[in-house]
DNA sequence: TTAGGGTTAG
């Protein structure tokens, strides 16, 4: 060590001891606290203060940067600057900033190097904090500090990180007439920028701009350029940019390859992709070898192509090569379970990831979250959202809108604005996926004038509304049947954007006039698809046909799912040479019909009793290698049943066993319907006993089966069923428990009557009380006054505990279902029992006594609203400010 | 230390 120079004895230290950054510390102290210390030089400054901030020992930054202060004017500012610049670069912005701030107030003629400046724009930037932006370039004007082309490429990227690519433009188009001159970057950011949007054969013109002012694009602008056409389907643009680049010497890399691969995956052709994949596995063709990410956009290509098993070997083979041991491995297979319904192995592998100490990000939580809302499985959400919080993390909008949206879905609106409360008051606000997902909530609700209230605040918190908002409010106007106005909006559209929506009658919305052509958004392929099957659905198929060779017009591409609808909808009509037509011109058009497409033509081949034709159909999916599902088969019993060939229909199944697609309720369902109306019900019953073994024990079967047997008079075996349903805990809700009562009575079986009441009211059923007159009318008749005014008093009881508990119909029955519906059918059918009930007049008094109880409690708007009285849904955004 | 390919919600 060189000693004899005593400021090289600083540097050396700190340089020696930089891993160390406690160490260092101390000794540096050490040092300067010697009066013969010299001033440390700025680079060692950095270099201490760069470990200090990577170690984030914050309370030793503050004190070093309170020490600088107090060196000699000579050395404090390049020593402050110093700090500054790594405590910027290590991303500690507001620390950063003081030390910043100190320099400027202490030396306000030392102007602070521009790549300071940089590094904190940048970081501004990314925090999203436009105040601190501002404030900096101001700043930097003030100490003469002039904004090179690294400056101008950050505000660019900003710029188009948010949509706004015309002032990104600007930007660059000052730069080319300033004293600094656009750089490979400033090409590539812009390029980027462009294609994101969408509009690749914009940027594609910058490459001659580049070649212009003679600046030659490289690898990853080809790439970019490449992989936005990729993205936007213009395959033939892509293909002439890999010859341009080995023109001019450049070879297509992994990226490439991965840009390709990503977007056959995209457009479904994963085969195609995995040819490509395998290609460059085989050595011998001296293609990129595939990366990391090749195998991921295999892996998910799998997964959205429904090709798990594809996709766990690929797994397996990742393992063992090393290639599955990253985080994004494991979300993107976690999503991929998730997507193929494999729920239960998606929760098991995020509990085994946090076992094996690979610690779940928000992500892995949040996709297996949205999988459990989707199917239903609220209470495993919030299971999963306290598995998360155990682990450290917290929920973010993400999160909680996945929630809400669960919650909105299955109509629980208590649970809906509950999570909205939550989310606000831990600091997350809502954003505009939120928003639709409130917006399209409340249209299904039919609550369209709070709808209109959510799209005012949405424009006044400045979420745009976006393509999906549009979508949302087309698709409610449909099911409400103003589809007038949804075409109005549609045509307003395509001149003023979301902006159509004013006409709605919200004069606000005038005001947000998309002033862009860049961001302005477009009617696009779910904008037809919704009104064209609104259309359809009115019956008003010319229109929808004008509105399909408009939108085809407009350069949107039919998929599948508008050419079905078509389908549907001339089938409805008995229009089978129409719907034929389609399924033609689709299969011209190059758009493949789906298993689904064929369903839908059996359907109405079925209708009409066309079995030759159906025949016709399936042979025509099995030439084509299209699959038979569970539905086609459906169809099939369905048509057939209704042809009063039941037999024939139960045949099938064999066959399906046979094809290894497994019967499912309603396979059974219509075969067992199809015997008790030709009276068959001992084919009935073996059918019955089937689907149990099949299904296994479902109440929906019960009570299928003790219906038929009750309306077709064989009340001992509906009865027998019932006693079953009993001891199993169904809900008897379906089951027609009053009826059979009904009928035993009249059948002076009194005794089974009041048997099966008794079975219900000691298995703690709550059910219609109307189920007890027909006994305590025979047992008065018979004379039984004892026993009359005995049930009668459990009538009673039963009224009041109904008064208590508004929507319990049975003990098994889950809490909370969809308010509306509940109100419209159980208030009318038990508003018209009881009505039936006072009407009669047989001097017994009782209902009288009832009556004053139902006035109580029942049919009185006991009903709660769908959102509680309390709570507004909408001033969650008044504390967000 | 600013530009390319992979993971979450409507």
């Amino acid at each position: 060590m060189n000693s004899s120079n005593p400021r090289r004895l600083v540097d050396e230290i700190l340089r020696r001891n930089a891993r160390n950054p406690a160490l260092a510390w101390r000794l540096f102290k050490h040092l300067l606290s010697s009066p013969s210390a010299p001033a440390p030089s700025p680079s060692s400054i950095f270099s201490l203060s760069r470990a200090l901030a990577h170690a984030r020992l914050l309370p030793e930054l503050d004190h070093l940067h309170h020490l600088l202060l107090n060196l000699p004017p000579s050395a404090a500012p390049r020593c402050l600057t110093a700090l500054s610049l790594a405590s910027s670069m290590a991303g500690i912005l507001d620390h950063a900033l003081s030390q910043l701030h100190s320099l400027r107030a202490h030396f306000p003629s030392h102007a602070p190097p521009i790549r300071l400046y940089n590094s904190l724009l940048g970081w501004s930037l990314k925090a999203n904090r436009s105040d601190l932006v501002e404030a900096l370039y101001k700043d930097m004007l003030l100490a003469r500090v002039s904004p090179d082309t690294y400056t101008f490429n950050l505000l660019m990227s900003s710029l188009c990180d948010s949509g706004r690519l015309d002032e990104a433009r600007l930007l660059f188009d000052r730069m080319t007439v300033k004293s600094c001159q656009p750089n490979e970057f400033s090409f590539g950011i812009l390029i980027r920028g462009y294609c994101k949007a969408g509009f690749s054969l914009r940027a594609v013109e910058l490459l001659d701009v580049m070649e212009r002012v003679g600046c030659l694009p490289n690898l990853v602008i080809y790439n970019t350029l490449i992989s936005g056409f990729c993205r936007e389907g213009r395959i033939g643009e892509a293909k002439s940019l890999v010859e341009r680049m080995r023109k001019e010497g450049l070879f297509p890399n992994v990226v490439t390859f991965n840009a390709r691969i990503s977007a056959l995956c995209k457009t479904g052709k994963v085969l195609e992709a995995y040819r490509i994949f395998r290609d460059m596995q085989n050595d011998e063709l001296g293609l990129p070898r595939p990366n990391q990410i090749t195998f991921n956009l295999i892996l998910d290509g799998f997964c959205n192509g429904g090709m798990v098993d594809e996709a766990r070997a690929l797994v397996e083979s990742m393992k063992e090569s090393g290639f599955f041991a990253q985080l994004e491995n494991y979300n993107i297979w976690l999503s991929g379970l998730v997507k193929n319904g494999r729920l239960l192995e998606a929760r098991m592998l995020l509990e085994d990831m946090v076992r094996k100490g690979l610690k779940p990000n928000l992500y892995s939580y949040n996709i297996v979250i949205d999988g459990l809302c989707k199917e239903g499985m609220i209470f495993g959400a919030e299971s999963v959202i306290s598995l998360m919080r155990n682990n450290g993390i917290s929920s973010d909008t993400v999160t909680y809108s996945t929630l809400l949206h669960g919650y909105c879905t299955q109509g629980k609106a208590y649970g809906a604005s509950k999570i909205l409360h939550e989310m606000v008051s831990n600091g997350c606000f809502p954003n505009s996926f939120t928003c639709n997902i409130l917006l399209q909530s409340l249209w299904k609700e039919g609550r369209i004038s709070e709808a209109e209230i959510l799209l005012q605040k949405m424009n006044e918190k400045g979420y745009g509304l976006d393509i999906v908002s549009c979508n949302i409010v087309i698709d409610g106007l449909c099911e409400n049947g103003k589809l007038d106005k949804a075409m109005e909006i549609v045509e307003g559209m395509w001149q003023h954007g979301s902006a159509a929506l004013g006409e709605l009658g919200n004069a606000f919305l005038v005001l947000v006039d998309d002033v862009n052509d860049s961001k302005k958004c477009l009617p696009d392929l779910i904008t037809y698809s919704t009104l064209i099957s609104g259309l359809c659905n009115a019956g008003r198929l010319d229109e929808a046909k004008k509105k399909f060779v408009e939108m085809t017009g407009k350069n949107i591409a039919p998929d599948s799912v508008i050419y079905d609808t078509f389908i549907h909808a001339f089938c409805k009509h008995g229009k089978m040479s129409s719907a034929f037509k389609v399924l033609r011109d689709m299969e011209k058009k190059g758009c493949k019909p789906s298993t689904r497409t064929y369903n839908l033509l059996i359907w109405g081949l079925g209708s009409k009793q066309q079995f030759n034709e159906i025949q016709n159909v399936t042979n025509e999916m099995q030439e084509k290698g299209i699959p038979l599902d569970v539905i086609t088969y459906n169809n099939l019993i369905r048509s057939l049943c209704d042809g009063e060939m039941a037999r024939k229909a139960a045949s099938l199944l064999e066959e399906m066993s046979k094809n290894g697609i497994m019967p499912n309720i309603t396979s059974f369902s219509l075969l067992i319907k199809a015997f008790s109306k030709s009276s068959d019900f001992d084919a009935a019953q073996a059918i019955f006993h089937g689907a149990l073994t099949t299904c296994g024990q479902k109440e929906v079967l019960y009570s299928l089966m003790c219906n038929e047997f009750s309306m077709n008079g064989k009340l001992l075996e509906a009865k027998e069923l019932l006693q079953i349903a009993f001891e199993r805990g169904f809900s008897i809700e379906r089951f027609p428990y009053k009826h059979l009562v009904d009928e035993l009575c009249k059948e002076q079986r009194v005794d089974d009557a009041q048997s099966l009441l008794n079975s219900m009211i000691n298995k703690g059923y709550l059910f219609d009380p109307a189920a007890f007159m027909p006994v305590i009318d025979a047992l008065g008749k018979k004379g039984n006054k004892h026993e009359a005014d005995k049930l009668s008093e459990q009538m009673m009881d039963m009224a009041t505990y109904h008064d208590k508990s508004k929507f319990l119909t049975s003990h098994t029955q889950h809490s909370e279902m969809k308010p509306r519906r509940i109100k419209s059918k159980q208030d009318t059918s038990l508003e018209s029992d009881w009505r039936n009930l006072l009407l009669r007049d047989d001097g017994s008094g009782i209902a009288m006594k009832v009556l004053k109880r139902v006035q109580k409690g029942w049919g009185q708007g006991s009903i709660p609203s769908p959102w509680p009285q309390n709570i507004d849904p909408f001033d969650v955004w008044e504390s967000t400010g």
